[in-house]
This record gives C-alpha cells, structure tokens and sequence, in this order.
DNA sequence: GTGAAAGCGCTAACAC
DNA sequence: GTGTTAGCGCTTTCAC
C-alpha cells in the first residue's frame, strides 16, 4: 500500500525528483508537463501515498511535532488547555504530543528526554519545580515555553495569568459578600501560581483589615483531589463548623474538600460561599454562591504558541507574558 | 550536544557496534571489556547521547507511537480515558499521541492520515461514523482498535460498554423511584452507543408498562452542550413545567441542559431527578439525586491495549470486548 | 523539464 | 570482543 517516492518513480519510468516536485504541489513552479503531472496523480489517486515523517524528520533535523507536559488531563483548566493548544498547532502545521506527569518531577523528567529523543521541535512545560525546570532547560536542544508557572528565571520564556491580582480581586469580592470566617485551602506554596494567590489573598485580607487566623489557611502537598480531602478533613477535625467562606487554589482542591463535606453533612451547605480558580461548567449548577477567577485559555495558548514558533524561527528574544484572569461569579437565586 | 553513535564510535576509536552494544545494555551478553564499557559509559556521562527515533523509526519501520482519536478532550470521559491509556502505553513503552475530532468526520479522516503518515504503529480510534470508520480501516496498514461504538463490524476489534444493558438498570432505578414524567436526551441514534442506550431505555420503559410519551424522547444532533441546550430549550417551548426525570446520553448533553435550566430558574430544582452516563467529581454535588451509568475506563483502557499489543504482534484474532458499567447513585439527603 | 547521487542516524547481518 | 557495511525514504544540490 504505502508506495514511496522511489516506487513510484521507477514504476511510472521517471525520477525521483520530478515525482516529488507534482507530490508537493511545485508541479507548475519547475514546468513539469501536463502529461507527466497526469500520470503521477492518476498513480497516487489508485496506490495512495504518505508521507514518511520520520525519514524526512531524520533529513531535515525536525519533526514538525510540539510536545505538552502537564500535571494530568483530568483536571479541566489543562485539558482545556491541551484541546485549544493541539487545535492551534495543527492549524499551523504541527502535531501536539500531550504527556501527563501526575505532579512526579521524577517522570516529568523522564518525559522531557523522551520527548527530545522524539525530536520535537519544541516543548511547553508546566515544570514541577525549579530544579525541574532547570534540569529540563539544559537538556533542551530546542526551543522550551514555560506555562502556569514562573520560578522568575528570565532566561526562558514564560507564560502565565496574573494569579496575584486576580486571587486580590477574587477575596474582595468574598469579603464584601461576607467577611465573617475564610478558610483558604492552596497547594504548595513552592508552586509559583500558587504563592502568587496566596499573597494576591493576604493582600486583600489586609486592605479589609481583616486578620488571618491560625489554622484558616493551609498551604502544603500538591494540586490534587486528595489534598483537598486531606486538608479539608484536617480543618473539620479542628472546628465544630464550616466557615462561611471556603477558597480553594485550584479545582481539584475544591472537589477534595467538597468531598469531605457532602459525606460529612449529607450535602453541600448552600449557604457555603465558595471561590477558586478555574472553571468548570458543573460548578455553576452548585446552589452555593461561587466565585471564580478564570485563567484565559485561549490567550494563554495564543500567547504561548506565539513565543515558541518565534524561537523556533531563530528570534529567541524570551517572553514574560501575564494574561489576565477573568472573575466569574455564580449565583443560584433559589 | 545530541552526539551520535558513530560520533561516539569515532571519538573513541571505536565501532559503532561495540558503542551500540553497551548502550543497548547488550555489553555484557556480547563480552565488551569492562574498560571499554566505562570509556563509553564516561563519555555519554559527560557529553550526552539521545537516541534519534526519527533513524530508529526509518530503519526498523516501528515508531513506539501509538495514536488516540476521540470527539474531545474536555469530555470527562475522554481525558480520564486519555490518562489512563497514556499511563498504560508509557509502561510498555509506547508514546501516546491524543487528537481531537471535535466530532468533525473530515478532520477524523485528516487525523488518521497524518497519524499514518507519522509512522504510528497502531491506532484506538473512536469513530463518527460507519463511513469513516470504513474510510480508517482501508486507509490504515497498522492495526485499529475501535473504541467507545460499535458499528457491527467484526472485521475489526472492538471495546464498547455495555451500553444497553446499563441504560436499561438505570431507567429502571429511576422508575423505581418515580414513574410520573420522562425526558430523555439523546445524541444522534447514528452512533451506536446512543443507539443502544436508547434500547436500554425503551426496554426499561417497556418492562414497567410505561408508555414513551411524544416529545419526551430527543435523539439528535451531536453529543455536545450546545445541543443538550438546543434540545432542553425546545422541551422548555413545548412544555410549561420540568420533567420529574430527567436523563440524558452523555455528561455533555446534561450540562447544555442544565445551562437551560438554570438560566430559566435560576437554580437547579433540587426535586429534579438526574440520570446520565459517565461521570464528573462536580456531579456528586449537585442537590438533586443523581443516577449515573459510569463506564470503566480502567477495564476498557486494559482491553484496548491488549486487543492493540496482539495485534501489533500479529495474533490478529479480531476481539469483540464488552465492558460492564457500574450504576452510581448520588443522594444529597438535605 | 527531468535525472543522479549523497547523506541524515540507526540497525542488523556478517566478518574476523 | 570488535569492526564493516548496506539501506530505511526523504531532501537537496548539482547536472544536463
């Protein structure tokens, strides 16, 4: 079935060279005739012909492939985030590989060199950390975005939302809603984004005058379903009850924390106001009081995929680049 | 950087053979002195080497890559099944590449092509249609596996849920519950999982001498939210109350109509029954009670992959696997 | 308008 | 224990 160049040629008594020339459409650039162009078609229409990338990838030193090494595609910010990326980059050409690392810097390494020995023209990383990040960077013979997370190297290009601002405007909002009691439940403060919300929070606790009590924020373990049970069951083993405002730093914390919740009450309390970040389409059929500060996929994207087909193109200049967030706010007027 | 096994060779007056051999890991079943292993061990140590896949692809026509197309990513179902089968491939050492049909058959047939021509060795595809799954199987000199709908082909292998069989448990739970008024939202009876979920369904109705009233079975268009407001907006027209149940095909069509709803109350009614298929961490949360048909994308990720490994090793016995789902019941007891 | 040939980095078969 | 070599299918340069 899969005829090559070669084959074609010889059956059809021509020469590689001008079978490639109708193959990628330069037939009427180099004048081939009308007759011989014909006769090529007609081959291919009935054999059928494909490409083999990896003998033009081993020619020409490139593979046309991009690579995307997440945390996990089950959390809805990054899957959205693959979905948009391998839309854009086949519009321009290019194959995405998307690879999970499951928060396990050891695999995220792993990745990265097999990504490499796959000859990817170029990867996006959302690195664990900045030894990671720093392991991935000498490793790396061709052109490496960094997204979600800025470990402030700016030696590197960079692309990520505004997290401190956007957490600001996110917790004044809360606080004028209701300032009673907060809990803050956030993944590790050594995650960049993370810290970032975290200080864009005590920012907004401070301006309102409002102290951070002992035990009403948690910033430890990673960005997952299980941390947010954990800590969530931590803080209801210290309290008698809910606070009146619980925020999360990312999705999956708050579906661990609501986990706990709706096994310890039955349900969730609706009158529970919730903020986090990220949305998911389920999480406005709540009937609490939700704000969100959403990250801008698609500029994120855009942006991200800018810088690296620059780099690739040779203008390395890096790119720090900060996309606003947007805050939604669900309410259910029940 | 990036040296190669004959730069290597010559670096170290060596043979590529004898390079290869150690890095390999064949040194010792090839009796390489132990001095020579340690020259070449300290020389990669110190410089690198990447083995180049694009040669490795070329010369032994395998790539390690296998390829997945599904409709979409930001379906829960399909990014948690995308997890799993990346996990699984790695562990065996295959890459994964994921792409998104966004239900568009051209771009279905586009994608197998270009994964084709990229040398993958073997494909897990689910189909839009019998047309392109025909197209796909002409197309492909590499094994297909077809998941998520079955067509009726048993020219290929197969992995699909038990679809009709789970549909008709979960209508019957939700009759148990309450008998007074249906809805049923379904995706296109084209595909064959919807097509036999709306079996189980009928069969359910049937059993409990219930009668399917006009207008209270939808079966069209695509399995996105869009449509799932599409079709709940048209139900809302026609009808000036909410079914007691309400069950749709997919978690797709649940959001577009819940989107609906909520825009027209304000709120979910908590006393709205739910069932659907698959499912999301957010979904437990909802107040209402809530059935849900979940697929075992463990199972099914474990069946495709061997259906794939015995194909790749030639025992091309086409396998027909059907994964049982497990019912799910969510009950907020406010 | 068309053809010939070198070479990308790897593997495998065969020498010695 | 180590070395030589052909060739996978493509692109590119040069030739006629």
């Amino acid at each position: 079935m899969a005829k090559t160049v070669e084959e074609i040629a010889n059956d059809l008594n021509l020469s590689v060279t001008t079978v490639r020339l109708v193959l990628n459409g330069n037939a009427s650039k180099y004048r081939i005739s009308q007759n011989t162009q014909k006769r090529i078609n007609d081959y291919t229409a009935q054999h059928g012909y494909v490409l083999n990338y990896a003998a033009r990838s081993l020619k020409l030193n490139k593979s046309d492939v991009l690579g995307l090494i997440i945390p996990r595609l089950s959390n809805p910010y990054f899957s959205l985030l693959a979905e948009r990326l391998e839309l854009t980059c086949r519009e321009a050409g290019y194959q995405l590989i998307t690879c999970c690392t499951y928060n396990d810097p050891q695999r995220e390494m792993q990745l990265v060199s097999s990504l490499l020995s796959r000859n990817v023209d170029g990867l996006f990383i959302a690195p664990a950390s900045v030894k990671t990040q720093e392991h991935h960077l000498k490793l790396a013979t061709k052109p490496v975005i960094i997204i979600d997370r800025d470990f402030g190297h700016d030696d590197v290009s960079v692309v990520v939302s505004d997290n401190a601002l956007a957490a600001e405007k996110l917790t004044t909002e809360m606080i004028r809603h209701d300032p009673s009691s907060f809990l803050f439940l956030a993944g590790s403060e050594k995650q960049p984004s993370i810290s970032e919300r975290i200080r864009g929070y005590r920012n907004a606790m401070a301006s309102a005058g409002l102290k951070i009590k002992r035990g009403s924020l948690y910033k430890e373990g990673d960005d997952s379903t299980e941390n947010g049970q954990k800590m969530m069951a931590h803080y209801l083993e210290k309290n008698d009850q809910l606070p009146s405002s619980l925020m999360t730093s990312s999705l999956p914390l708050l579906e661990g924390a609501l986990n706990v919740i709706s096994e310890r009450y039955g349900y969730i309390p609706a009158d529970l106001n919730i903020g986090t970040f990220d949305t998911h389409p389920m999480l406005r059929f709540l009937p609490n009081r939700i704000w969100t500060a959403r990250q801008d996929e698609d500029a994120i994207v855009l942006s991200a995929f800018r810088a690296m087909i620059d780099a690739i193109n040779g203008q390395s200049d890096t790119v720090h680049n900060i996309v606003p967030m947007q805050l939604i706010q669900y309410v259910a007027n029940s």
